[in-house]
DNA sequence: CTCCTCACG
DNA sequence: ACGTACGTGAGGAGG
């Protein structure tokens, strides 16, 4: 048995080492399900290292196996006052164990005993059988048994990187041989695992001692020739402790351990289990690194799939398909208004048809197909394939299940836009991911092979067909079929025919503007320079602080990672210490709407249509509202006077034509009203009081709203918006520059005026940690992992969350039935009115002259009466000859 | 690619 | 003693 090598890690002690290494980097590792991943991760990277190093032909980790030893016998209070191991390190764990398994690592633990005596028992059979070994630990302790046959690996810092003691090097660091270990351990005690030793006596002290009388029991049949000292007067009091002590840091290497030797071979990775692993763990950067490596692909046993290529001469073929299907257009470009086509696939149980050619779609055989309502037609994202359909005049295919849409109502973190990634995070393992595929970057591209296109297509088909059933049983065991159904399914299309539709710009106008500005802009920048007194670029935080704070020697308040901060906050501050403060304020706000609004919507008007065409990420945020990009359309200037003058460039697209809009006033306070159940407040919107005087004259305890000035209904305003926010005195007291004291007493006086918010408060934080989540009035679903976290700020912050999100989260229920309605009644009415946008509470439409009386009367009455809540829903409208007249 | 800043509800 | 309002997207700077 020549150059066996046994590799020996102590489980508990690496993965605490690891925990706290990247414990300041946590939020930063949790997956899909919220859980933290900085342990496992650490432990894979240290794991990683050693194997490099070492090249084991065994390997073993062991695990202590419960508080109780045939220590704490001996000593009760051994480790004792040890602070609980944190929730997030527990929680890892179990998946610590999982990752091994991945690394075809075996691992034991033994009752009564700990992962140490394990590794001294193993490292003491597998030296008497010739074995080289390797320890790794973070535990210094260990070193004891580094031998010419054993090295210890110590963690140091980080985990991935070790310190290695050979006996030599235990030497050099401490003066003393391995086995003197548990004499100076005896001698000085240990803080950490909380046994005495001797009474003064540190680590310094033990060496010195042991260097001159080599063991305990050497230092103790030599206390006669001492001197007469303290030291000596120590060492004679403590003498027990000191025998106690070096028993209890002795490793125990006769340990009843039923794990042997010729069961620990280590025989590599299990590829398929760690893809899938690191899947679920989120862990990109090692999923990366297994494409790498030499012989991924073979490994990764992608079951085998059959496909056929469609073509003008086989589509008659698709008559043998019967009941659901599932169909899938690849439009490779994330903005797929403007995207290529690379082609399709459908198909079901097992019979897949693909193809490059998606003129096919328009054939009359296909279009038959889908005209017939036996078919279901089972899809990843809805809303795309709608709008790539379109984009070839096809309207007639409607979908049924679209797993994207399902995945995120299961669970608002799985919103990944890949149909691969979504599949392997609910274990169907048998597809790739469109980067494993495609590529990524500048290399992205679909394969010029058939085969690999075509494989891949017909993979995500069968991924569409076995996920459907999983994801339905699921919504329906959390009470979302509902919301599927009538809410989101059908939302799809109506975002799908607003994106179609588009809103036109005014390119002229913005020209017009862009030219302005740019006048405007060096006339600022060079007054600028001259207060400045030099030149540089005012639009870097870096060198602009450099400007104020240093030489212009402006006070400096807050700071940021990098420097110091020059937010508008900040600068509000200094006005009037110096001009150049204003004109920076007007330059910043300026260059905001030149660069932002005025080039970068230019930048994205369809060129066919003078039209912009958004796209609304429907299966992104946390609380069931909507996102805009690429342009964003909800947040275009309102709030300044400048910047709102932009919404002129957004016109009808036809003569005779108005902008019409209309908004709900106050639906988050509405809804906090409706969910609490606060009688105050609820009465407050019943009598349709003016929110922020009415809770103005309740907190400030004045007669009646003749008494609220504009500057109590600004404070009133503010803590409002603290409530729905998750309210704490400090952000409070930012807000409207009061102390923090005077925040808490507005706080405190708001939950006395309003009971029955402040029930809710408590009732929804108690749920939130007995459920690990919180719902909307529609069933939508947060999950807060954070909730029970250990760690102050992160429990904080989803404590406020839930609060929150049910609010937020159900005022976006509501706006989104009321968007279904409103389609619905335009298409039965043979309207010509055009839903173009929504903007979180309000609806913006492209109105002819002709519809508008209707449309003033239609629109507002579906949208209050979207919901039926204990408040009455209020809803305020206006239009114009454009959005900035539409006030 | 991350940070800062700032636009919206 | 912590270090904060909730939810987003885009542009520019600088490593």
């Amino acid at each position: 048995m020549a150059n066996k090598k046994l590799l020996l890690i102590d489980g508990n002690s690496v993965a605490f080492r690891a925990f706290f290494a990247l414990h300041n980097a946590l939020s930063k590792f949790t997956n899909q399900d919220g859980l933290h991943t900085n342990a496992i991760y650490g432990f894979n990277k240290m794991l990683d290292h050693i194997l490099e190093i070492v090249q084991p032909t065994d390997a073993l980790v062991a695990f202590d196996a419960g508080k109780t030893t045939f220590r704490t016998e001996m000593f009760d209070d051994y480790k004792g006052g040890r602070s609980k191991t944190p929730p997030e390190l527990s929680e890892q764990m179990p998946y610590l164990r999982e990752l091994l398994k991945g690394y075809g690592i075996k691992t034991y633990e033994l009752a009564n005993y700990e992962a140490d005596d394990i590794i001294g028992t193993l490292s003491k059979q597998a030296e008497d059988a010739g074995y080289t070994v390797t320890v790794v630990t973070g535990d210094r302790d260990l070193t004891q048994l580094s031998s010419d046959k054993t090295t210890v690996s110590v963690t140091v810092k980080g985990v991935s990187e070790v310190e290695h003691y050979t006996p030599q090097h235990v030497q050099e660091k401490l003066g003393l041989k391995p086995a003197q270990i548990v004499d100076m351990k005896g001698l000085a005690g240990d803080t950490s695992d909380n046994y005495p030793g001797v009474t003064k006596v540190g680590e310094k002290t033990a060496i010195k001692l042991l260097q001159q009388y080599g063991t305990v029991e050497g230092v103790y049949a030599h206390l006669d020739d001492m001197k007469a000292s303290k030291l000596k007067e120590h060492l004679i009091e403590d003498k027990d402790k000191a025998f106690l002590s070096k028993k209890l840091a002795t490793i125990n290497r006769e340990a009843p351990i039923e794990v042997q030797l010729a069961d620990v071979h280590y025989s590599g990775k299990n590829i398929t289990t760690l893809v899938d692993f690191y899947e679920r763990m989120n862990f990109q950067s090692f999923l990366k690194q297994m494409r790498a490596s030499e012989g991924f692909e073979d490994k990764q046993e992608v079951k085998t799939i059959t496909y056929e290529e469609l073509t003008e001469k086989n589509l008659a073929t698709l008559q043998t398909l019967k009941g659901p299907v599932s169909f899938y257009l690849e439009l490779p470009d994330k903005n797929y208004h403007l995207s290529e086509f690379a082609g399709f696939g459908i198909g079901q149980k097992g019979t897949w048809f693909v193809s490059r050619n998606v003129d096919l779609l328009t054939s009359k055989t296909l279009k038959a197909f889908f005209t017939e309502k036996t078919h279901e037609v089972n899809v990843f994202d809805l809303k795309r394939t709608y709008v790539g359909l379109n984009r070839l005049g096809i309207s007639f295919i409607t979908g049924k299940n679209d797993i994207l849409l399902q995945s995120y109502l299961l669970d608002t973190n799985d919103n990944s836009n890949d149909l691969g990634a979504l599949a392997h995070r609910h274990g169907f393992l048998d597809i790739k991911t469109d980067e494993e595929v495609y590529g990524t970057g500048v290399k992205r591209q679909i394969p010029d092979d058939n085969e690999a296109f075509f494989k891949h297509l017909a993979a995500k088909l069968r991924a569409i067909e076995e996920l459907v059933p999983q994801l339905q049983a699921e919504l329906k065991e959390n009470e979302q079929v509902d919301l599927y159904e009538t809410i989101e399914l059908p939302l799809a299309l109506v975002l799908a025919k607003m994106e179609i539709a588009g809103i036109r710009v005014d390119t002229d106008r913005l020209e017009q503007m862009q030219s302005e500005f740019t006048e405007r802009l060096s006339e600022i920048e060079q007054t600028i320079y001259n207060e400045a007194g030099e030149t540089f670029n005012i639009k870097s935080t870096k060198q602009l602080g450099k400007i104020l704070f240093e030489k212009l020697g402006l006070p400096s308040s807050k700071k940021t990672k990098t420097g110091y901060s020059t937010a508008v906050s900040v600068l509000e501050g200094l006005r009037g210490q110096a001009p150049i403060i204003d004109n920076i304020l007007t330059y910043r706000q300026i260059s905001k709407i030149q660069s932002t609004y005025v080039k970068g919507l230019l930048k994205v008007v369809h060129s066919t249509d003078q039209k912009v065409h958004t796209t609304y990420l429907q299966t992104l945020t946390q609380t069931g509202r909507l996102s805009s990009i690429d342009p964003n359309l909800q947040n275009i200037p309102i709030r300044l006077e400048e910047g709102r003058k932009i919404r002129q460039a957004f016109v009808p697209s036809h003569e005779k034509a108005k902008i019409f809009s209309s908004d709900y006033s106050q639906i988050e306070l509405r809804v906090l009203a409706h969910i609490t159940g606060d009688k105050n407040l609820q009465e407050a919107f019943k009598n349709d009081e003016d929110i922020h005087a009415s809770t103005a004259v309740r907190i400030f305890g004045l007669k009646d709203a003749s008494e609220v000035t504009p500057n109590i209904r600004r404070q009133a305003k503010a803590v409002n918006f603290g409530i729905v926010y998750g309210i704490s005195d400090y952000g409070l007291s930012q807000n409207i520059g009061i102390s923090r004291k005077q925040a808490k007493a507005f706080i405190d006086t708001y939950f006395q005026e309003f009971p029955g918010v402040k029930a809710y408060i408590d009732r929804i934080v108690a749920s939130a940690r007995d459920k690990g989540y919180v719902e909307t009035i529609a069933h939508r679903r947060r999950y807060l992992p954070d909730i029970n976290s250990s760690n102050h700020n992160q429990r904080s912050f989803a404590e406020r969350t839930a609060m929150n999100t049910p609010i937020q989260g159900s005022a976006a229920d509501i706006i989104k039935i009321a968007m279904i309605r409103m389609q619905k009644e335009l298409e039965t009415r043979n309207l010509e009115t055009k839903m173009l946008l929504q903007v979180h509470d309000e609806l913006i439409f492209e109105v002819p002259d002709e519809e508008l009386s209707e449309i003033q009367e239609l629109v507002p009455s579906v949208m209050d009466s979207a919901i039926k809540l204990d408040v009455p829903l209020k809803v305020e409208s206006a239009f114009g000859k454009n959005w900035y007249d539409a006030k």
